[in-house]
DNA sequence: TAGATTGTTAATCGATTAACAATC
DNA sequence: TAGATTGTTAATCGATTAACAATC
């Protein structure tokens, strides 16, 4: 036995590898839904869009969960991962600004199964104190501490217009949050500790202009993005 | 003279420098905004969230668009960025699937200032048909092949419930789109040479959740993934 | 035992970074 | 000329991939 304690989990997991992590939780439910028991790397690696290799190497950060001639059984390692991930609890989380953006996050059903629960939803215009969004009232900006501390949120996703934002992420770092979701467009900086990760659709669609370009340009070296960069769709 | 064209694009753009160019576009109009005429790379990196010698290194992908000593003239490189992302003309995009997140879509102001125009909005369910959002009438699916060649789009935005993503995905490649933003979760699977790049709001918070997770257990190597993996806010 | 498939190794590839020569 | 800052080099780091020994 290891002179470290049997509930380890001091291996360090490679950054590009958590990224995929969630994906490849997402195929095993699929698998799981259509009432598939056991899979293949292979099997598994095609439903996730990654090659199987990939996969493999992958999970082995996480441990042995597969059987040798056999596959994986999809129940064990779907829970492997989810509690690898953080997800075999739910995370409370908050949602700044609650404008058409605002709204769409707040209605998506999809964080529910996922892990996620949002606690509040908040907002600077009193207009839309009055409203209550898939069943969750907007209450005032100055809610944020009270909310964030009855609840134990750690998570917030600011949804705020581009001015907004920077201020609204000061605000969630003063109060505690420590990992941040950002969808208004530009850089927020926060202090060393604090998670961010950014969705910025624009730069979505700019990275799809520039292959799209490069295409009508007649490059012969224009290749398909999708097998190339981050979460993408695409299989090799 | 090199023996090639002077209007030569040849050069192999690496794609994480491919994927950072939007978001320098974005700082150098935030610069300009400012009234900032002239800046040096160490201030465009801050304002951009990167360190100088990246930002130095994937600008020397583009050209040699600053001046030692002195510089980059925020609004010539600027345009030097736009044309290279293929920006300096708007891009026609088509939305499918218009319920909460399609209307936040079709509502985003900043795709107009960005290089696209949302030129049509399409659903399957004709109890929307009569709605106009953002000013642009919701349309039929049907109606898909008819607004592709007269607009000459090839840029299509799948915001259709999971189980719709991969019947729209094959739609919109038979009538000829060749890129593809995915907002519905799950992989979508496209012909070699359509590039597909996808926007997944649980994956997101389930990498927080991770790191959010690595930090409750009181693990040392705990790190601000804002620094490591794609585009994120955090400098370094 | 024979066939299948994992987990791991090692080679390759691509991205990041610091340092500095070039040059304004 | 002296000071500033770019563009580039080269070293380092991290991610991907193919191949295969281990083993069910």
């Amino acid at each position: 036995m290891s002179p470290r304690s049997s509930h380890e989990t001091a291996r360090v997991i490679p950054e590009a590898t958590v990224a995929r992590l969630p994906v490849y939780l997402r195929a095993l439910t699929g698998l799981a839904e259509q009432g598939i028991a056991t899979c293949s790397s292979e099997e598994l690696a095609t439903a996730a869009g990654v090659n199987s290799a990939k996969l493999r190497k992958d999970l082995s950060y996480l441990g042995s969960y597969g059987t040798r001639g056999v596959g994986y059984d999809v129940e064990y390692l779907r829970y492997q991962i989810a509690r690898e991930i953080g997800v075999t609890h739910e995370w409370p989380v908050v949602i700044v600004g609650i404008g058409n953006l605002g709204h769409a996050l707040a209605n998506y059903s999809g964080f529910r199964s996922r892990g996620f629960r949002v606690v509040a939803l908040l907002d600077a215009d009193p207009a839309r104190h009055a409203e209550i969004v898939a069943g969750v009232a907007v209450r005032p900006f100055a809610d944020l501490d009270a909310v964030v501390h009855e609840h134990s949120v750690a998570i917030g996703v600011i949804a705020t217009p581009p001015t907004a934002a920077q201020d609204v992420a000061d605000r969630l770092v003063e109060v505690g949050i420590t990992s941040i979701l950002n969808f208004a467009p530009g850089v927020i900086s926060v202090p060393e500790g604090v998670a961010v990760r950014k969705v910025d659709l624009s730069i979505e669609l700019q990275i799809l202009a520039y292959h799209e370009q490069r295409k009508a340009a007649g490059d012969p070296d224009a290749v398909d993005p999708a097998v190339t960069f981050p979460a993408a769709g695409g299989d090799k």
